[in-house]
DNA sequence: CTGTTAGCGCTTTCAG
DNA sequence: CTGAAAGCGCTAACAG
């Protein structure tokens, strides 16, 4: 027909006969078929986003706000986004969605250590960016936050504000994050000479209660820190409830901070200072290497690691002369 | 092929053949082309969640639990989310992605009043379900909470507390929820023969920042309410936060109520007394109802009110004896 | 510039 | 119980 001509913007057709079609297609309502166009273009005009497989994520505003922008971002493209959680059987083989050619490509976001489920996707030369993560693998693209910058000017900070006594919470370990975070952690600590104490670090898990139990981790001690870095604000604010209950005074007795700045690290008391991620710069990024890999036949790798911005707030205070 | 029939589970195969066959099956990681399945069967095995056309709900946990819920719920029929805001240009035609035959029926959070969008589907004979809306329109489902049993629990609650100038902050009024409630809140007080005082009624747009504003304005009354109840949690803590810049206690000085019963909630000081919404019953009866409505041609209607539950915590105070 | 032919990979329907 | 034929709605390649 000459109507495919026409929606698919061919310049064969005269000006006429275009009108022509073209009212008729607004009068019909008509839309073309996706399976039929799928079934011969080998394009489904839609990717796959696949979420972490922890289930607590979801109760994060970070998350939902991540997929606001990716659908933002390709929308422009004519792509539409097909959620999937990582969590449930279908996450076992993120090679599903593209076999079955209901999908073009994959956005995988917060990827574990090692991840097995990486490996097929590389092997099956399925394009396919990481969002808060890293992978070496052929034909892995991936977008990521500079997260040694994060801590490291974090504990530059504390350090300058007179603290020597940084404790530190960890996100869930098993996530690329997280890990990258802990090293930079105990690598900021050393290149300041500040001594490392195996104490003053608390394995969390992103979520708010984990960063409550942080505090109580630390109240235990023979000797609070006199500053902790949370690893989300997530966990900051557990961490900052836990200490309102025991009257452990935020900043004056501990400095805190966070990172994300989720909507809520303005609403808390005292007001919670944080690393803003990146994050319409991190969808948009993510969205044009996927573009880039589907169009190429070939698998390139493209990456980018984005800079996070400080949000000073009210949740420090220099240490108390002792 | 004989392995359609082994695929589609047809019993008309000798045992042996469906053995061997389905071990090609494993061997080849052979998937069945879901473009060609959705060409002839008429079945795309997807279905399409529409998100608020407002801006700032992706910035709620409230939505992204949703998600997960309803992603948990659909898994076991085996169909994918296609997840659209309804922000951008696609919003504005919700039939598109069905007449381009990419999903079998749409879910709808949160629509407006007088959606003219329904009537589009409505008239298109698209299975849909509103879940947080209602209509009567022919063939649109939906699955809601009532409303109204929440907000007049609250007004009996806290009058039983002794409180009789509540205040009231709604939530965005061109959506249905934030309609009802208010709608509750008017007819809880005739109830009661509370007097009905307009300025304590302050509409807000469901953000935490509108509910920081919220309080300002009863702030500037002569006379401040001795209670507030908040159309979402989300304001209940915009509120609490300017609450706390002013010196004024939350409980003792107003107390405080919120909706849905976010994770936040509980990490606010005082913890926060609110309604908890049944997500996942609102998930899965939404997903069960868009099954049947795909299922059966016939555009049947179902609808159900589903009770939210209370969640006690330290946010109320009996009223001072004046 | 427009129409015809063929085929994408499946699931019918109808024969064997 | 298994195979062969036809067609879902589109586009690519070729004629006209």
């Amino acid at each position: 027909m000459t109507v495919s001509r026409v929606v698919n913007g061919d310049p064969r057709v005269k000006a006429s006969t275009r009108e022509r079609v073209q009212q008729a297609i607004e009068e019909l309502h008509y839309y073309p078929n996706a399976a039929a166009r799928a079934l011969n273009s080998k394009r489904t005009m839609t990717v796959g986003l696949i979420l972490p497989k922890i289930d607590y994520v979801l109760s994060e505003p970070y998350f939902s706000q991540l997929i606001y922008q990716i659908e933002q971002a390709i929308s422009p493209y004519n792509y539409d986004i097909l959620v999937v959680s990582g969590l449930h059987q279908n996450g076992k083989d993120l090679t599903r969605l593209y076999k079955q050619k209901k999908v073009d490509g994959l956005i995988i976001v917060g990827s574990e250590i090692n991840d097995q489920r990486l490996i097929a996707i590389s092997d099956n030369r399925i394009p396919a960016v990481l969002i808060h993560g890293r992978s070496e693998l052929p034909g892995l693209s991936f977008v990521d936050v500079d997260n040694y910058k994060i801590i490291e000017f974090f504990v530059n900070h504390l350090s300058s504000l007179g603290h020597r006594r940084l404790g530190f919470i960890t996100g869930d370990l098993t996530v690329v994050n997280a890990y990258h975070r802990l090293q930079a952690y105990k690598k900021a600590l050393k290149d300041r000479s500040l001594p490392l104490d195996k104490t003053l670090i608390c394995t969390g898990n992103w979520s708010a209660g984990s960063g409550y139990d942080a505090f109580l981790h630390f109240y235990g001690l023979s000797e609070l820190p006199t500053a902790v870095i949370s690893s989300n604000d997530h966990m900051a604010i557990g961490f900052l409830k836990a200490a309102n209950e025991h009257q452990i005074a935020i900043p004056q007795d501990i400095s805190l901070v966070g990172i994300d700045d989720i909507e809520m690290a303005q609403f808390t008391v005292p007001t919670l200072t944080t690393m803003r991620q990146p994050m319409e710069a991190l969808a948009s990024q993510a969205v044009d290497f996927l573009m880039e890999s589907i169009k190429s036949e070939a698998s390139e790798r493209f990456s980018s690691i984005l800079e996070a911005e400080l949000v000073l707030r009210n949740s420090c205070a220099p240490a108390r002369s002792s």
